[in-house]
RNA sequence: GGCCCCAUCGUCUAGCGGUUAGGAUCCCAGGUUUUCAUCCUGGUUACCGGAGUUCGAGUCUCCGUGGGGUCACCA
């Protein structure tokens, strides 16, 4: 049985590399058939933001992750971690510490100043006369003095840490409150977290908090540490770089299963297999074989994955998820063709909407190097031409292939090459030169529209004469 | 600075002692397309450096260099 879990501190939005960790938890529990749990690590209280929680909670929704039971709220399990507390002091495996705040500072200063890692010297390890006055302790847990903390990390091998890099090091705040290694050492194993998987920057946490394992007689789980995702510049990710909250992706109109499957190939693969459903995901995720190295966000592939995506998705849940960007186009007649016509012609929603967009309603304005290019001389006598013809015609005009056939006749009637009417009927009808393809457009638009834009920009270039 | 981790095309990566070092993305060229895009074909680009082990090293060992992480009464 698996269990893993997502434990973020509620101190900003979700960002893509908590994503993509939360994802490998996700999937090695759902491959298991094992139990994927959410907690929020809100130990201090004084950091915490509810807006943060919940855009977390909304991120995981919009991505379909759905963890496990309820949230865990650390901030709520404070009695429980003050009998582990008590616990500890009382087998004399913690003790407290009448250091104060300021004796600490200077001591880390004269530490600094000869060189020395600034670590904690032990002074009241072994306490036992009168406490100072007026200081409010914190608790301190014994660490070992000497010898070795290791453990097998599933993803970088043999991690082995001299005890002495650990110091006996706070698991209580003065005001009371238990700090984070030690409260999530309770909670991963109350929780019965079986595989820790986070980021590598946790990787010196881990000895830490196997102090308080040992001290409380817990079972050690596997650790999984997953390096770092940094900018497309090899540089840590930081706020300057946009996008960073995962919300923002889908204003940016990015689908949650591009922004996956981009994600779960940063620091994994299986073989040369690029596009991964969720359910291959699923079956095919192990995280032994994540990389040991830390990678490069890459926007170029992550829009050439949406691509692909937005292409190979049904109609229908396109032009559903189409209407967030302000096109409604459910119920439409032509609903098919207008997709058909749009979907392969931009790398996110936000484009396609925009393609669709100048179809269903005239342009407002022509390119102006476009009018410069494309409407000459002999365009307005070519394109009455063409109205003529398209009013004359006899025949049911629906299909692409309907359009396609006036077009055809059109050129050959009039011996002329598709250049002298393609270019200026597309900036007629879409006000600009590149789009869906002529035969789509006027089957979408039909014949009145068609005519009704044609006569326009006829009335365009006879004004601008 | 101490400690720990990492190192294959620009980027994501395959490789698990013997390969013309493979795929994807990007870029370039050609084809398809009345435009643009899609799609198809082809191409350029990589084992950080130095020792060692070995018949043979991208793969194993050591050193160096570079990058990253971490050293809180934050998480």
């Amino acid at each position: 049985m698996i269990t893993t879990r997502f434990a973020p501190s509620p101190t900003g939005y979700l960002h893509i590399g908590g994503l993509r960790t939360a994802l490998f938890s996700w999937l090695w529990a759902r491959k298991n058939g094992g139990t994927f749990l959410l907690r929020i690590e809100d130990t201090d209280l004084s950091r915490n933001s509810k807006e943060a929680m919940e855009a977390i909670i909304k991120a995981f929704g919009w991505v379909g992750m759905e963890y496990d039971g309820e949230v865990v709220y650390q901030s709520k399990r404070f009695d429980l971690y003050q009998k582990y507390i008590d616990a500890l002091l009382e087998s004399g495996k913690a003790y407290r510490c009448y250091m104060s705040k300021e004796e600490l500072d200077s001591l880390r200063e004269a530490q600094m100043a000869l060189k020395e890692r600034p670590r904690y010297d032990g002074r009241y390890r072994d306490f036992s006369g009168a406490p100072p006055e007026g200081v409010a302790p914190v608790i301190r847990i014994k660490a070992p003095l000497e010898g070795e903390i290791s453990f097998v990390d599933g993803v970088k091998g043999e991690i082995s840490i001299a005890a002495s890099e650990v110091d006996d090091f706070v698991i209580a705040r003065s005001d009371g409150t238990p700090t984070y290694n030690f409260v999530v050492a309770i909670d991963d194993a109350l929780m019965g977290i079986t595989d820790v998987i986070r980021g590598d920057d946790h990787l010196y946490n881990t000895p830490k908090q196997i102090v308080v394992y040992k001290a409380l007689g817990f079972v050690l789980p596997r650790f999984f540490h997953v390096a770092m995702i940094n900018n497309e510049d090899g540089k840590k990710l930081s706020k300057r770089d946009g996008a960073t909250d995962v919300m923002e992706y889908r204003n940016m109109g990015i689908l949650p299963e591009a922004l996956l499957n981009f994600l779960v190939r940063l620091g994994w693969s299986h073989g040369d297999q690029e596009i991964f459903s969720i359910d291959e995901m699923i079956e095919l995720f192990d995280p032994q074989t994540i990389n040991k190295s830390a990678s490069c966000y890459n926007s170029d592939k992550l829009l050439w994955l949406n691509a692909h995506y937005i292409k190979q998705m049904p109609n229908i849940n396109l032009a559903k998820l189409l209407e967030d960007y302000g096109v409604r186009i459910e119920g439409h007649d032509k609903l098919e063709m207008i997709l058909d016509a749009t979907k392969e012609r931009g790398k996110t929603l936000v484009q396609i909407a925009r393609q669709i967009e100048i179809i269903l309603a005239p342009a407002l304005n022509f390119d102006e190097k476009a009018v410069g290019k494309v409407f000459k001389s002999d365009t307005v006598e070519i394109l009455e031409g063409f109205i003529k013809m398209l009013q004359g015609w006899d025949r049911e005009l629906h299909l692409p292939s309907d359009y396609h056939a006036v077009l055809e006749y059109f050129v050959s009637t009039k011996s002329i090459g598709f250049g002298k009417i393609g270019q200026p009927l597309r900036l007629s009808l879409l006000g600009e030169l590149s789009g869906a393809g002529l035969d789509e457009i006027m089957a979408i638009i039909g014949v009145d529209e068609t005519v009704l834009r044609i006569n326009r920009a006829i009335d365009f270039i006879n004004n601008a004469k």
